[in-house]
DNA sequence: TAGTTTATTTCGCCC
DNA sequence: GGGCGAAGTAAACTA
């Protein structure tokens, strides 16, 4: 990893065409060979990048000043040249581990299966990623009087989750040993236009608590 | 700008729980109150990160070993423990003039609004950002028959942006004062299965030229 | 390898 | 400040 600190000026020209006027910045070259350019703000988000495969060519322009060219593919080019060059120091980390993720949809579905009857009262579990044509429903389920439940898990519910669904109710209606499917949509959050277009559509929606659903678990597990 | 490059485990309790196993990386420091970690490889993206307002609480634990405690809004922790310190250092970058970018989706948009004959002949804008129950349509037109027409607005023409003029035309549909209400689709480029679905739709396709769209404007910038 | 879906998405705009 | 759509989205997963 290289950390060079550097006064700049930067033109991007590719999907689109963006251009930095001259400031003092950090430019970060990484062994995966991407590129990114960090101003002392905007969080970790770099103001211009390059992702690997790239090759940067380093040159020395008319006034002496260090250039340089990065292509990326698709033709995209990064044109960085350097100004003043403060700092240029770097550093061989060795192998990156990795990061080990909890919490994400998969675990919200994989409760909720464990669960059903959060999402309606007396729901029974027919199965997990239930195959159609088009791709898997989260769940399917059973309500008290037997009709089928196609139920769609986000952790964030917008329209395109009720769309999802939507296309999966129209599938799974097809069938006649489903048919009549009713759907609802459960998320931890529910945008309200997301629940104008669900109830358009006769899709009930359901708001979950995640830390609710694990303290369940929690309490069941501490049974046994 | 603050750059730690150490050996280091950390772990992320907040929207999700993630842990880093110990392994030397980047540790970045914002002067807007960011922290990022970074390995020598996935491009810009960091492993953990800490956007602001955050807090950091530097402390030393038993082993006399650095340990972070930055603290998130939310609740969320970042605790990172560094085991071996190989490099600290700070650069006072100053201000970030601003990155400026050309060729998004708000430009197509603002070029077409004011050349909306381009859509179709004759086309009569009613208003950008046309607000519906679900959500704004880009544009709302009339043309020579004083026919409402919807016009939805993309870089690259796929099939949800049809999905999505499809949703709008059926709420804007409901509006006595607007039915019948034509869709129209418009893109640089529209992928031949959004071009059939958009037919399957009723809905019209415009491939509009993004450079003579912007030349269209220049040209008449040079009769003033 | 190509299409699909998620993301601690982040970011910007408008209300 | 909340809601919504776009992003040079990127990254992970699957068929």
């Amino acid at each position: 990893m290289r950390l060079v600190i550097a006064r700049c000026s930067v033109a991007y020209r590719g999907k689109l065409a963006a251009h930095l006027p001259s400031a003092q910045r950090l430019i970060l070259v990484k062994a995966d060979g991407s590129i990114s350019i960090h101003s002392d703000d905007r969080a970790y988000k770099p103001l211009n990048w390059m992702n690997p495969p790239c090759s940067i060519t380093e040159s020395t322009d008319d006034e002496g000043l260090p250039h340089w060219l990065v292509r990326g593919k698709g033709g995209d080019e990064l044109e960085i040249t350097i100004e003043e060059l403060v700092s240029d120091t770097a550093h061989d980390l060795g192998v990156e581990p990795g990061l080990q993720k909890d919490g994400v949809e998969a675990h919200l579905q994989a409760l909720l299966a464990e669960r059903c009857e959060v999402i309606g009262a007396g729901f029974q579990l027919v199965r997990r990623e239930y195959p159609t044509d088009i791709g898997p429903v989260d769940l399917l389920c059973r309500d008290t009087e037997g009709i089928a439940v196609a139920v769609e898990v986000k952790r964030r519910g917008e329209i395109d989750g009720v769309e999802q669904l939507t296309r999966y109710l129209g599938f799974l209606n097809k069938d006649p040993r489903l048919a009549p499917v009713r759907g609802v949509f459960v998320a931890e959050q529910i945008k309200p236009q997301a629940k104008v277009l669900a109830a358009d559509r006769g899709i009930s929606c359901v708001e979950v608590d995640y830390d609710e659903l694990r303290g369940i678990e929690s309490s069941e597990l501490r049974l046994f």
